[in-house]
DNA sequence: ATGCATGAGCT
DNA sequence: GCTCATGCATA
C-alpha cells in the first residue's frame, strides 16, 4: 500500500504557478533553531519551518509554505555565493537520446512525454540531460537545490539533487522532482547572465546523533541476514544487534535503509565475491557510473499504471522478485574485532 | 557520492 | 515499527 492511493500529479505542476508569497515562519519551531547567520555560506539550508513539507506528498506537492527569509526578492536568485561562470546559452535541448528512446511520435521535443507519468526511460533520459546542462551552466548540485527553494519554496539539498541525477530515488520520488528540476532548467536557461546572490540562512542546531560507522565485516554480516530475512522482527533485530554488538536502533535503521535501497531505480549490487570463481576477470553486470542498464522491472520502477481507483488494497508491497535473486552469497570473512 | 539518521504519516 | 522523502556528515 504505497503507490496506489493518491496518484501523484507529477505531470503538471502547473507551470503557471504563481510565485510563492513567502510566508513567515510559524511560531512553532520543532527545531531548536535560532542561530544567527553563518555568513559566508553554509553547507546547506534547511527551512526551519518546514524541514520537508510533506504534508501530503505525491498528492501533488502543493504550494510552498516554506518560510525563510531568503533575502531574495527576485524570483530568480540562483547561485549560492561563489563565482559562477556565466556561460552563454546555446546547446541544443536534445541530448543523446537513449538507444531505445523509441517513441513512435516525433523524436523531437521529448520533454513532457505526454502530461502524465513519465516512464523509467524518460526519467533516465531527463536525469542525464539535466546533469549535463546543469554542469554546462556552471551550477553545482547544491546550487540547484537552493534555487529550487528560492524559486518554488521547496529547498533541497545537494544530496537529493545528486540522487536524482543518479536515479537513486524511488520512481515516485523521481516523478515528483522532475517537474521542478525541469522548470528550474528553463529558468536557469533563460536567466543565463543574471547573477543574483542570495543569502542563505543557516538554520542548524539540531542535535543529530553522530553517524555510527559500521565496520565492513559487520556490514557483511548484516547483508547476509538481509538476504535471509529483509524484514526481521523486533526480536531478531535485538538478538542480531546483540551478536554484532550494535545498538538495536542502529540495526533497525540499517535494515530500513537497506530496504529503501532495494527500491531505488538503480538497484544495489548485492554482490559478494562469488563471481570471482571460474572467471579470472570480473565483469560486472553493469557499470555503476556509466550506462545504467536499469531495465528490468524492479518494484520501484513500475510506474503506477493509470489506475484511478480511489481505493487501495492491492498493496504493491510485494517483492516482485524477478531481479530479486541477486544471490545472497556474501562472504562473512574476518571476524570483527572490537 | 553515500552511509546512517530524522520525522511525518500510516497501520 | 514500517515506509518514504530527505539531509547532515563523511569518505
Amino acid at each position: 500500500m504505497k503507490y496506489q492511493h493518491h496518484l501523484h500529479a507529477a505531470g503538471s505542476p502547473s507551470p503557471g504557478a504563481p510565485l510563492n508569497p513567502w510566508a513567515s515562519l510559524p511560531p512553532t519551531d520543532p527545531w531548536g533553531m535560532h542561530q544567527h547567520h553563518a555568513h559566508a555560506h553554509a553547507p546547506d539550508v534547511k527551512p526551519p519551518a518546514a524541514p520537508h513539507d510533506h504534508r501530503h506528498l505525491q498528492g501533488g506537492w502543493h504550494a510552498p509554505v516554506v518560510s525563510a527569509h531568503y533575502g531574495a526578492g527576485s524570483p530568480v536568485a540562483l547561485h549560492g555565493g561563489y563565482p559562477v561562470p556565466v556561460h552563454q546559452h546555446h546547446m541544443l535541448r536534445d541530448v543523446q537520446p537513449s538507444p531505445h528512446a523509441l517513441h513512435h511520435h516525433h523524436a523531437l521535443e521529448r520533454d513532457q512525454p505526454e502530461e502524465d507519468t513519465p516512464t523509467s526511460d524518460d526519467l533516465e533520459a531527463f536525469a542525464k540531460q539535466f546533469k549535463q546542462r546543469r554542469i554546462k551552466l556552471g551550477f553545482t548540485q547544491a546550487d540547484v537545490g537552493l534555487a529550487l527553494g528560492t524559486l518554488y519554496g521547496n529547498v533541497f539539498s545537494q544530496t537529493t539533487i545528486c540522487r536524482f541525477e543518479a536515479l537513486q530515488l524511488s520512481f515516485k520520488n523521481m516523478c515528483k522532482l522532475k517537474p521542478l528540476l525541469q522548470k528550474w532548467l528553463e529558468e536557469a536557461d533563460s536567466t543565463t547572465g543574471s547573477p543574483t546572490s542570495i543569502d542563505k540562512i543557516a538554520a542548524q542546531g539540531r542535535k543529530r546523533k553522530k553517524r555510527t560507522s559500521i565496520e565492513v565485516s559487520v556490514k557483511g554480516a548484516l547483508e547476509q541476514h538481509f538476504h535471509k530475512q529483509p524484514k526481521p522482527s523486533a526480536q531478531e533485530i535485538t538478538s542480531l544487534a546483540d551478536s554484532l554488538q550494535l545498538e538495536k536502533e542502529v540495526v533497525r535503521v540499517w535494515f530500513c535503509n537497506r530496504r529503501q535501497k532495494e527500491k531505488r531505480m538503480t538497484p544495489p549490487n548485492t554482490l559478494g565475491g562469488e563471481m570471482l570463481e571460474g572467471m579470472g576477470h570480473g565483469h560486472y553486470a553493469h557499470d555503476v557510473h556509466g550506462s545504467p542498464p536499469l531495465h528490468a522491472h524492479s518494484p520501484a520502477l513500475s510506474p503506477p499504471h493509470s489506475q484511478h481507483s480511489a481505493h487501495a488494497h492491492a498493496h504493491s508491497q510485494h517483492a516482485p522478485h524477478g531481479q530479486h535473486g541477486q544471490h545472497p552469497l556474501q562472504s562473512a570473512h574476518t571476524l570483527a574485532a572490537h
